[in-house]
DNA sequence: CATGCTTGGATAGTGCCGTTGTCCGAGGAA
DNA sequence: TTCCTCGGACAACGGCACTATCCAAGCATG
């Protein structure tokens, strides 16, 4: 497949598939000669994933880049290359140290993850992005004056944790073993729209039966 | 409160505020005289919501003053201001119609509406905009490669409506009468953060106990 | 009253980022 | 041979959130 059917079949310009190249989005493809390169349905396939990434995930080039990485990453195992990619995934923003809502919020955050037992991400929650997007989020809630504190949190993370079962369970049922590290970055970076899209609709319905159209 | 005070107080610089009131997003304070203007309390708020919109948000600065216009507009009932503020958060991308994985997509999220009994959702579906972004978001798996149904979504669905109920029953009983427009949309733009990083914690939790770290 | 600092308003500019246009030399097809 | 198209390099564009600069009009200190 040439750049420009491989342009036609996905529906991306070429010269944005060029920008990818440049951007080191997408492998290059096997060069026949001086002037034509070959591209397969990998790279329809890895295209199709960066475009989801970049226009449904609103992720940044520069993070979808890094993200990729890791998912190629021959040298890591299938478990540590999912952890990495997932971990490179874009966070909200940072927690400003200097706030004491930060500080309210972390006490929360780790009375809640106590409470859950969620052990394992309590360990890693000093390193961990998330945990500190966490932070910052409830952060932000605090500081506009909404209580917010562990007891508040447990229900929604404890339907989370439920969210994130399903999830995995599709993950082994839906993906061959070749793919599941794609498949999971994949699904992290496009279930989220969708979970988001039908909070949205449950938050509508739910406040059309409780007050009415 | 002088414009200076006012910066100082939200960590905010005088220049961004200056910009916000350009912008239409913080209402202009009482002019003192012809070189001091005067802020109060609301104005304060109202930044801090602006800014959480913004920063915590990802909300671009055109669609919070839309959403800001409509918790303003006060010849809407308090449903209704809520409900149209709601609809103008801003959406995923838009469902290209041409797609036929788009055409899929929409049959399926048709068939989880009608299994959930969503019928007011259901009814609204061909203006919501949040309908059209769970069908692009639904597409976007589906062009990938990844089998999505309704049966799938379902358990989805259901989770997420007992978050939007919890969310409900939050703002009823956290939100004083006349804030509640405010406290819902701040409610709407500030959770999606807590329960992302909620969800993305979990899927980390559950991923190290079943595959190890 | 004078002088120097601060205020709020207007305007242009900055930096980033995803994308697109332009130009080029080299092939491939009629 | 001639013309069209290819892929690659580079510069430019457009949008957006924010910021720097300038200005005239106070206000506070001597």
């Amino acid at each position: 497949m040439r750049l420009a059917e491989l342009s036609e079949q996905s529906g991306v310009s070429t010269a944005t598939i060029k920008y990818y190249l440049r951007e080191g989005l997408l492998a290059p493809g096997r060069q026949v000669n001086m002037t034509t390169a070959d591209y397969d349905e990998g790279h329809l396939r890895r295209l199709r994933l960066v475009r989801a990434m970049i226009q449904v995930g609103r992720i940044p080039v520069a993070t979808a880049r890094e993200v990729l990485g890791h998912v190629d990453d021959e040298s890591l195992g299938r478990t540590l290359r999912l952890g990495s990619a997932l971990w490179a995934l874009p966070q909200g923003a940072e927690p400003d140290e200097e706030d004491p809502a930060v500080a309210a919020a972390r006490r929360e955050v780790d009375r809640l993850l106590a409470s859950l037992g969620w052990e394992i991400t309590r360990e890693l929650s000093t390193r961990s992005p998330v945990h500190r997007s966490l932070v910052a989020a409830v952060a932000a809630l605090i500081r506009l004056g909404y209580p917010w504190d562990a007891e508040l949190m447990a229900p929604y993370a404890e339907l989370m944790y439920q969210v994130a079962s399903r999830d995995l369970d599709y993950l082994e049922t839906h993906a061959s073993d070749a793919e599941r590290v794609e498949t999971a970055v994949a699904a992290a970076v496009l279930f989220e729209p969708v979970l988001r899209a039908l909070h949205r609709l449950a938050q509508e319905e739910e406040s059309a039966r409780r007050y009415g159209l």
